[in-house]
RNA sequence: GCGCCCGUAGCUCAGCAGGAUAGAGCAACUGACUUCUAAUCAGUAGGUCGGGGGUUCGAAUCCUCCCGGGCGCGCCA
């Protein structure tokens, strides 16, 4: 595994500070970074600001302390001190030229790390109701939780990806009754409208036949709950068919499905409350009315509640309804107790917008179940806007034009969405636009960055008629003379490439994919900026007739530069294009 | 009423665990196509980081109050 250049400086400079008499962990609160104005250096640190108290000297002094020894490394050029007392480094040009060649030799493992040291995370995704096709809402969560496990695993964690399937409770009787009527329909019977409450979709239409076909007529001489008895399996199973095919239509893919009657049936759910029972954490109670918004038919009713304020919740939650059957929290308690009982103490939950009101009850209960050992997060992802050339998309759930995962995957494809659903911050409302989607443009990220790589595979197709292509391997460039290398620009999309470990690193600790797409399309725009730089000058081309020791090293960057751009891609489940014509 | 999230350029948003003169893209304006793909590039202009207070060497970032928007708040999951 390479050595981040950051972590690399960093290290040596912990060995310094070693030397004085420092309190423990202080190697947390110093960071090396790159400045943001690059005329400072190339790495900028804080410690002389940071430790200054500890060795009782002021900032500058202790800078000026450090920069001594500073020097003495190998690989810094020259240290300047500035401001109230940073640090500001300069590396030699052959550092830089070592991390080229970590970038040739690593390919797209260039930026892996053992950050995770192969500990077990649980992430939770999708996880949508098994009553209808998948939807764009659905969309991003899934795309986002698909992206944070390849993103977990590229950093050394040992990944699960899981699905919640949530075939128990009233939607799934409402969603036999739907298909009831589609087997009446199947029948030969006049249905007329789909009753308002049950789901009205069309894509009941083969479950109905289906249903014909297994039970003929048998089901009209059952009364309501024991025809239910006999659809719902044969409904559950076609819906999660369906998902399924949805998923692998974003190319999404799970490990684990663990199934919410199971948890049920299993008496999961009973030895979790139990759990509970033990700590005494639940009580008979009567919860007041919200505040403001209080229903019109409410009464006080005395309820089991679980104590999550004990945890920090506002409010004690009920996991029995007034008749005594459970609420939805409690088989999901029980769900997240079977995750620590397999031994999972990270777990991360993908959930959408309207469940922002439920992480601190969730994340109070995996406490309470797992005696604090595991720890929940919970990363809420807000609505997607639809649009098409700036207008919303408008849709109704009741009129069935409810644009689902199919139509925008069929319609722009799935790297496309892929891409899309991860350049927001989860927590903030995201617009997809379908027509920029499909742009050719700058103003088309997924396409800026694919153009890239794509002109980085041109300029080797042209290579291969002055080299011959094993002198053009990965392996044989990394051993190329890349003093050629010389021009700023070069230089500093060099410096750039070096940067994704610290980018994959910040945005896996922080479980924030969208800082990968932010950092392609900085570095898509560096290699276009460097493109055009040979159309003024020909001397700036990557390829030179009459130099070929230049030209390779020029190609070992290109390489290098397609490497980093295919390896952020392949985290997001994206093929990078070789050609765009 | 309470809780969570958001508020940064005309628009859409970044801003890494507080760091230096707050950055991109779009839109606007100026310039560059006999090319390794101009599907691009270079440049100009544009901001009291919603507002007030606080913490400190230093705040868009942390705390607090207020304003504006979104989501949610027992017998839906």
């Amino acid at each position: 595994m390479m050595r981040c250049a950051f972590s690399f400086i960093k290290d040596q400079l912990v060995s310094i500070l070693k030397g004085y008499d420092l309190s423990e962990g202080f190697e947390g609160r110093i960071t090396v970074e790159p400045p943001k104005d690059l005329s400072h250096g190339d790495m900028a640190t804080n410690a002389a600001m940071v430790l200054c108290k500890q060795v009782g000297q002021n900032p500058r002094q202790f800078a000026e302390d450090l920069k001594q020894k500073l020097e003495k490394i190998s690989g810094i050029e020259s240290i300047d001190i500035a401001g109230p007392g940073f640090i500001n480094m300069r590396l030699t040009k052959s550092f830089w030229l070592d991390r080229l060649r970590d970038i040739l030799q690593a390919g797209t493992s260039y930026g892996d790390s053992d950050q995770g040291a192969s500990h077990k995370v649980n992430v939770e995704y999708v996880s949508a109701n098994p009553t209808g096709p998948m939807h764009v809402g659905h969309t991003r969560g899934a795309v986002l939780g698909d992206v944070l496990c390849n993103l977990l695993a590229k950093v050394g964690y040992d990944v699960t990806r899981e699905y919640y399937i949530n075939d128990a409770g009233s939607q799934i009787d409402v969603l036999a009754e739907s298909a009831y009527l589609r087997y009446l329909e199947a029948l030969g019977e006049d249905i007329g409208e789909i009753p308002s409450g049950l789901y009205p979709g069309d894509y009941l239409v083969p479950v109905g036949q289906k249903l014909k076909d297994e039970f003929n007529i048998s089901l009209k001489s059952l009364d309501k709950a024991s025809r239910a008895e006999k659809i719902k399996p044969v409904v559950l199973s076609m819906m999660m068919e369906m998902i399924r095919c949805d998923l692998d239509l974003l190319g999404v893919v799970h490990d684990v499905f663990t199934s919410e009657q199971e948890l049920r049936d299993s008496g999961a759910v009973d030895r979790a409350l139990k759990v509970l029972e033990d700590k005494d954490l639940l009580y008979i109670g009567v919860l007041e009315p919200p505040k403001g918004k209080k229903p019109d038919d409410w009464e006080e009713r005395p309820q089991t509640l679980f104590k999550s304020t004990e945890f920090g919740d506002d409010v004690d939650r009920p996991i029995k309804k007034s008749d005594g059957s459970w609420t939805y929290f409690a088989p999901d308690i029980a769900y997240h107790y079977d995750k620590f009982a397999r031994g999972f103490t990270s777990m991360i939950d993908i959930l959408g917008a309207d469940h922002g009101g439920y992480v601190k009850r969730i994340q109070s209960a995996t406490r309470a179940v797992s005696d604090d050992k595991a720890s929940l997060d919970v990363q809420i992802c807000q609505l997607v806007n639809l649009m098409e050339g700036g207008v919303p998309v408008k849709m109704s759930k009741r009129a069935g034009n409810i644009v689902t995962l199919k139509d925008i995957v069929e319609k722009v494809g799935k790297d496309v969405v892929r891409f899309m659903m991860v350049t927001r911050k989860n927590d903030t409302t995201l617009d997809f636009d379908l027509k920029k989607a499909l742009e050719q443009s700058k103003d088309n990220p997924i396409f800026y960055v694919q153009y890239a790589h794509a002109r980085c595979c041109s300029v080797f197709q042209h290579a291969l008629e002055m080299f011959d292509s094993e002198g053009l391997e990965d392996l044989a460039l990394s051993e190329s003379d890349f003093e050629g290398l010389e021009n700023d620009a070069e230089l500093n999309l060099l410096k750039m490439l070096s940067h994704w470990p610290r980018v994959v690193d910040s945005a896996a600790s922080h479980h924030e994919p969208h800082r990968l797409a932010y950092y392609l399309f900085d570095v898509a725009g560096a290699l276009h900026g460097l493109w055009s730089m040979g159309r003024d000058d020909a001397n700036l081309r990557f390829l030179l007739e009459d130099d070929l020791v230049k030209t390779k090293a020029r190609l070992a960057l290109l390489r290098a530069c397609s490497i980093i751009i295919a390896s952020g891609l392949h985290v997001f489940g994206i093929k990078p294009v070789e050609e765009m014509r």
